[in-house]
RNA sequence: GCCUGUGUGGCGGAAUUGGUAGACGCGCUGGACUCAAAAUCCAGUGUUAGCGAUAACGUGUCGGUUCGAGUCCGACCACAGGCACCA
């Protein structure tokens, strides 16, 4: 009995030392680009997390190697971000010496689990020769209009002190350490993604990805079609536009709505009611957006003492301010139609507005009818249905230049600006003559400066740090300051899979041909915790290079698979203060890396995870000793056995596609199930072929364990440049099969038929069983359903 | 409130997409080997009844379609995730 842990560091080492891995661009094969998402170095060391995204997909990698794909699978390290200069703060180490610590020690156990990874495409975001390339990504957006500043209402953490994207708020809350985000207006950079709504959501449905996943994309773009009606104010100049999907309720709009933060407010506020509209104004902004945006909390509001004209039936309607109108979606303005919609509703009903049906159905008495019914007090709609009523109203607006038809999205551009150190310097000058001034190209990388003060009080680092700050205006070279925020390190995220491909590029990112070869990605594993933040921001990324010129997909990541969550074994997420958490190094110290990459593909099924237990690990370690023990009954003979025939080839289908769907725990019970038939020849010894079929099989399983017994029964090295097994379609057909008969959809026996038995032939061997004789005497046969080569079904009354 | 998932033995999980529910594994029970134990091997193992052949019941609940439903349809329950005054 071998130590495995030692097996396996012995042929890591060989396969370092020969490339084994080694990609090659040039070749003939068909090539595919396999990418798990890759890794933050924090202090910690690798998690099961970790060993269930990169073990298991690499075997999904290694499966596709050995069937003649020519696999490009890189790894690296996305290196910047909070948490390294969180540690600096605390311990005065600097982030780019815990940076570069932390990811040696995850490279060595990332080479532990065993992976096929090609290193020498290796990525870290934090180096000056990647980071310089997200700089020139920033200056292209620049460029192509895709970057803006501006002074906007942002979200703040207080406690990350700096601002945060709208997709890293979790209702409410600073997605990574959960304190209450507040509003700050502060003037800060944005990538225009909104540009690309349109095209994000409409080719979600090109990609082979989990359809939750694509949901939760289109959910967060939130599209939304409706029309602009414009509303001129009474004994005014002003006019203001409101968002409806429902422009046909128009003759039943009898109040309108604004947010109270919009600047229309003051201009049209009456003197009369000024100061009523000032306070509310300021208790608006004083509460949270939970608070302002809870559905439960009562409506209030204030009228503006203005009127607006309903542009279809001319009728004087109030304009009220309240803060469920909000700011940042549609115009900020609604017109409120009060018998159809329950906030309007509700609104109506509290400040006594009026409520006029335009709908047929409900009891407006009671409450909102909100349902779909024929139109009634609408003019020239009356008796129309929805659909019609939508598109009629549509035209009127358009041909009354009233408004017009148009689409809306929840997305909102991304803001990038940190204020923190430790990522990518924004590439801007700030010139008192010349403005805001991109630094030329030529002049990146804008390097990160070493000599700065790790003190958390909501100003850039960089800010105080005066050596980075001054400098020559690129333009008109007088004394200028650069731009002390840094970039979000989902920015760095959002290229590298471009990067990997051409890694070693000084004159460019990548190079156009090269990247066109190796991308789109063809399957891409990481955790859906990114559907709205890394997977959408790539996708733009792709996007709008390629409108650029500088490659020529679509999509970053045609195939995409998420890993589960392996709990603890209470079923409880792991987490350091439950005490719930189980370290992978231990048990690849005790078992080795292969039995460990073998429990999580065997005990789970893969997209679900699921909780941990130790004695799962316990039986694979039972099984590779079980295929090391077969080895060694080997004998040198060409006797083959049918049973044994039969078992593989049919077990190598089911692998070979299960491997293909990510169903690894099926695909390790056929094996097993193979493993079982040679058991039985165990004793008189079993034929050559059949052992190395197996050990092929098993390959991209243990890779390191099969390596060692491929060697140890005299195979050259290494297993990992074999062809992985095919099955023979001769095999599979069968002759003689076992099928059910019902009686009633009853199963009351089983029967041998073979191929070519007739339909009656089938019929009256269903009879002969005496168990089936006894349900069906006496009764009268109603009829007799034979499914080929699965079911009798004998109907009787 | 809305959207999306999930629900199968004591446990992890299977089920060719409408055709023998519970593959494979863990655990458990009995046996072989052993002075003994571990390891290994063999047999059994959904529940209930029966010595047994076998029968009844059984995939969250209730109903439906069908010769036949874990799978399809309708209503509901529970759990998980996402969105949430989005006009």
């Amino acid at each position: 009995m071998r130590n495995f842990s030692e097996v396996e560091k012995k042929w890591q080492k060989r396969w370092e030392r020969d490339h084994l891995y080694k990609f090659d661009p040039n070749s003939d094969k068909k090539k595919l680009y396999c990418l798990e998402m890759f890794s933050y170095p924090s202090g910690a060391k690798l998690h099961m997390g970790h060993w269930y995204n990169y073990g298991v997909t690499d075997t999904w990698a290694r499966f596709k190697r050995m069937s003649g794909y020519n696999l490009f699978h890189p790894m690296g390290f996305d290196a910047f971000g909070l948490p390294a200069e969180n540690y600096a703060i605390k311990t005065g180490i600097h982030p780019a010496i815990s940076t570069d610590k932390n990811i040696e020690t995850m490279e060595k156990q990332l080479k532990g689990i065993g992976g096929s990874w090609d290193w020498d495409y290796e990525v870290k975001t934090c180096k000056e020769d990647y980071y310089k390339w997200t700089q020139w990504m920033f200056l292209k957006l620049y460029e192509h209009g895709l970057a803006y500043k501006k002074e906007a209402p942002v979200n703040f953490c207080p406690s990350c002190n700096t601002v945060l994207a709208n997709e890293q708020v979790i209702s409410g809350a600073c997605e990574r350490c959960g304190t209450m985000v507040v509003r700050k207006n502060m003037s800060q950079w944005f990538f225009k993604i909104t540009d690309y709504a349109e095209e994000l959501l409409n080719d979600l449905d090109k990609l082979d990805w989990p359809e939750r996943t694509k949901n939760l994309q289109r959910n967060w773009i939130g599209r939304s079609e409706g029309a602009y009606v414009t509303f001129k104010v009474v004994d005014s100049d002003e006019e203001f536009t409101v968002f409806t999907t429902r422009c046909d309720t128009l003759f039943g709009a009898t109040y309108c709505v604004l947010a109270p933060e919009l600047p229309l407010v003051d201009k049209i506020v009456t003197d009369e009611q000024k100061s009523a509209v000032e306070q509310y104004k300021l208790e608006a902004s004083r509460q949270s957006e939970i608070e302002r945006t809870s559905t439960t909390k009562e409506k209030t509001g204030v009228f503006t003492g203005a009127y607006a004209i309903n542009p279809v039936n001319h009728k004087k309607i109030p304009i009220w301010i309240s803060d469920y109108v909000l700011a940042s979606y549609g115009t900020g303005a609604i017109m409120a139609v009060p018998a159809h919609d329950e906030r309007d509703y509700a609104f109506a009903k509290k400040f006594d507005l009026d409520i006029i049906p335009v709908l047929e159905g409900g009891d407006i008495s009671k409450e909102a009818y909100v349902g779909d019914g024929v139109h009634i007090n609408s003019g020239f709609l009356d008796g129309l249905n929805k659909e019609d009523a939508i598109n009629k109203m549509c035209s009127y607006l358009e041909e009354n230049d009233y408004g017009k038809k148009t689409v809306t999205y929840k997305l909102r551009d991304w803001l990038v600006s940190r204020q923190r150190y430790w990522g990518a310097p924004i590439p801007i000058i700030y010139c008192e003559d010349c403005g805001i001034v991109p630094v030329p190209e030529e002049d990146l990388p804008v390097k990160l400066p070493m000599d700065v003060e790790f003190t958390p009080d909501g100003e850039s680092p960089l800010k105080k740090c005066d050596s980075f700050m001054h400098c020559t205006c690129p333009k008109c070279g007088k004394p200028a300051l650069r731009e002390a925020d840094t970039l979000d390190t989902f920015v760095c995220s959002s290229w590298y899979f471009l990067r990997y491909p051409d890694a070693h590029n000084d004159k460019a990112p990548f190079d156009k041909g090269i990247i066109n070869k190796v991308l789109p990605v063809d399957k891409y594993v990481g955790g859906i915790e990114h559907a709205c933040m890394h997977l959408l921001y790539a996708r733009f990324f792709t996007k709008a290079l390629r409108d650029m010129g500088y490659l020529d997909f679509d999509e970053p990541f045609l195939s995409l698979v998420h890993q589960g969550t392996i709990l603890g074994p209470d079923g409880e997420k792991m987490s350091k203060s439950k005490g719930n958490t189980v370290a992978p190094d231990p048990l690849v110290e005790e078992y080795g890396a292969d039995v460990l990459r073998g429990y999580l593909m065997f005990g789970f099924n893969y997209v679900d995870g699921g909780p941990w237990t130790d004695d799962g690990i316990v039986a694979i370690n039972k099984f590779y000793r079980k295929v090391e023990r077969l080895t060694e009954a080997l004998v040198e003979s060409e006797e083959r056995y049918a049973d044994i025939d039969k078992v593989l080839h049919s077990s190598l289908k089911v692998i070979r596609d299960n491997i293909e769907k990510f169903q690894f725990n099926t695909s390790m019970a056929k094996i097993m199930e193979y493993t079982n038939v040679l058991v039985k020849y165990e004793k008189e010894g079993i034929p050559r072929y059949y052992i190395e079929q197996l050990l092929l099989m098993l390959a991209p399983f243990a890779p390191h364990l099969t390596e060692e017994f491929w060697e140890a029964i005299g195979n050259e090295y290494s297993i990992h440049n074999q062809d992985y097994p095919m099955y023979d379609e001769k095999y599979l057909v069968e002759t003689e099969k076992e099928i059910a008969v019902q009686v009633n959809g009853k199963v009351r026996a089983t029967i041998m038929i073979s191929v070519d038995d007739s339909e009656d032939m089938i019929k009256e061997k269903a009879m002969q069983p005496e168990n089936v004789k006894r349900f069906v005497e006496g009764k009268e046969i109603v009829k007799v359903i034979v499914i080929k080569g699965k079911i009798v079904n004998i109907v009787v009354k």
